[in-house]
RNA sequence: GGAGAGAUGGCCGAGUGGUCUAAGGCGCACGCCUGGAGAGCGUGUAAUCGCCAAAAGUGAUUCGCGGGUUCGAAUCCCGCUCUCUCCGCCA
């Protein structure tokens, strides 16, 4: 089960050429020491230069030969085609040696390549995880806290709208029931968020689901995150881990026109992550779930423009918490908070007040070209002859369980839990109430 | 699930072993023509990698994907994927 790669990605290795002392700096931000390997890179780069250069002279010679070979049949002179069909023989074994190595060279330097994470961008701040992020601004009314609050879990109990027991038995642990007002409460997150996203001028996907192994590279998943999607085997697919995946590779394999930036596509999609390793206490009831919710926003940039594209991003999300009435507060990710495909990320967290936690509910991020490269997403500039490679972005706009848990603990009144005033026209309900 | 047909450039489409360095058409770009537009005429029209300081140039690869036969493959052989038609099953 190993994962093939297509074609070279080459933007890290044009990187490391002009300036690899650069690349080894940006990527100690994410605590990823770069040395051993880009030695390694390089090397291989120069073997696999080599090699191509001896095989691509052979097969010119083989070439000429078949030529004059077929110039002669022609002109009657079998003699002489016969003459120079033996000198092919050695010459045929050459090349097949040197395609052999010229194939070992290249994808011993494509795995290498592939291990390499996204360089941060330049203000990404050093740190080791979660504790170093920055918090840019926040905003919203923090609730007042009374006594008696309730958590989310035992709410869902108590108003039956949330069955985590049932989803036990269906499926397991982490896949939670929504039911009655519950359910309908999420089917009304998911229109208002879609409502307010076409409003921004995104357009909406309605995509598969499941992803073969092709989209599962392009967007950085694999051979990375491996481990935490949900395979089918049969089929060899993959259910997907968040609607990027699919919406970003709509664009794997094509050449864009520079007039056709901004592209801002959006998608709801059931999200499906296995989450191993994780345990305790922040698992707990909808804080971490194997099935969710969500809305996802995602942006084909000009690599001049990817930044002011994820500043639009960013305020496109943070209205979506303010309509909700929710306090949140806005991260910058430190470099070892980030993924391996990022070069910034920007973490939205909302205040839960039972559990007097933050909890993270969106994470925009710029790509920059790391995604891009993998997809052979291009577009083509006017005056410039050589394709560039085009800029992905994706958020959360936004991720449903955790901002439910937040409405559920903020809202609780001794009647019922209230419902936000934007949210209203898409329940058809003002409050939660035991049935 | 069974049987048959097919997959060629941005698109349509020709091509059954060397003249494919892929015909022809459409589209697109530029030029000529025009008061302007159209028509007409002419020219051009892919991607990726290598060599070269770079441009120019030049070598290699790519006709769904992967193997094979051959001095030589879009073309012949094998496997796979996908599409279409018919039959079966089915929300």
């Amino acid at each position: 089960n190993t994962i093939q790669v297509n074609l070279t990605p080459m933007l890290p290795l044009k990187l490391i050429q002009e300036d690899r002392e650069l690349v080894i700096r940006r990527l100690q931000v994410k605590n990823f020491d770069a040395r051993v390997i880009i030695d390694q890179i390089t090397a291989l780069d120069q073997s696999r230069r080599q090699l191509q250069h001896q095989t691509d002279e052979k097969l010119a010679e083989m070439n000429a030969l078949s030529r004059q070979i077929g110039d002669h049949i022609k002109a009657g002179n079998n003699a002489e085609a016969l003459r120079l069909k033996d000198a092919t023989a050695s010459l045929k074994e050459q090349i097949k040696e040197l395609q052999k190595k010229s194939a070992e060279a290249e994808s011993a330097l494509d795995a290498r390549i592939i291990e390499l994470p996204n360089l941060p961008h330049e203000s990404v701040p050093p740190g080791k995880g979660h504790e170093d992020n920055v918090v840019v601004r926040s905003g919203g009314k923090m609730p007042v806290r009374q006594p008696g609050w309730l958590p989310h879990w035992d709410l869902g109990k108590h108003y039956d709208i949330l069955d985590f027991d049932l989803g036990n038995k269906l499926t397991g642990a982490g896949f939670p029931v929504f039911k009655g007002q519950g359910a309908r409460l999420e089917r009304a997150l998911i229109n208002f968020f879609l409502d307010e996203g076409e409003k921004a001028g995104y357009l909406e996907i309605l995509p598969p689901i499941m992803v073969n192994e092709d989209s599962g590279f392009g967007t950085g998943q694999l051979p990375d995150k491996e481990g935490q999607m949900y395979v089918v085997p049969v089929d060899r697919f993959y259910l997907i881990p968040t609607a990027e995946v699919p919406v970003t590779n709509i664009y794997r394999d094509t050449i864009l026109n520079d007039s056709d930036f901004p592209l801002k596509n959006m998608a709801y999609t059931p999200c499906f992550r296995r989450e191993a390793g994780s345990y305790g206490k922040e698992v707990r009831g909808l804080n971490r779930v194997h099935q969710f919710d969500k809305v996802e926003i995602v942006q084909i940039a000009h690599p001049d423009h990817s930044y002011q594209a994820l500043e639009e991003m960013v305020n496109h999300v943070e209205s979506l918490v303010h309509k909700l009435e929710l306090p949140y507060r806005i991260v910058k990710l430190c470099g070892g908070d980030m993924s391996f495909t990022s070069a910034l990320t920007y973490d939205f967290e909302v205040y839960a007040a039972a559990q007097d936690k933050w909890l993270e509910v969106s994470s925009v991020s710029n790509f920059e070209a790391f995604q891009a490269n993998r997809l052979k997403l291009r577009f083509r500039e006017a005056g410039n002859k050589k394709n560039r490679l085009a800029h992905t972005l994706n958020g959360s706009a936004l991720a449903l369980p955790r901002i439910v848990a937040a409405l559920m603990e903020n809202n609780q009144t001794p009647d019922g839990i209230l419902i936000p005033e934007a949210l209203k026209p898409y329940t058809g309900f003002e409050k939660i109430v035991r049935r």
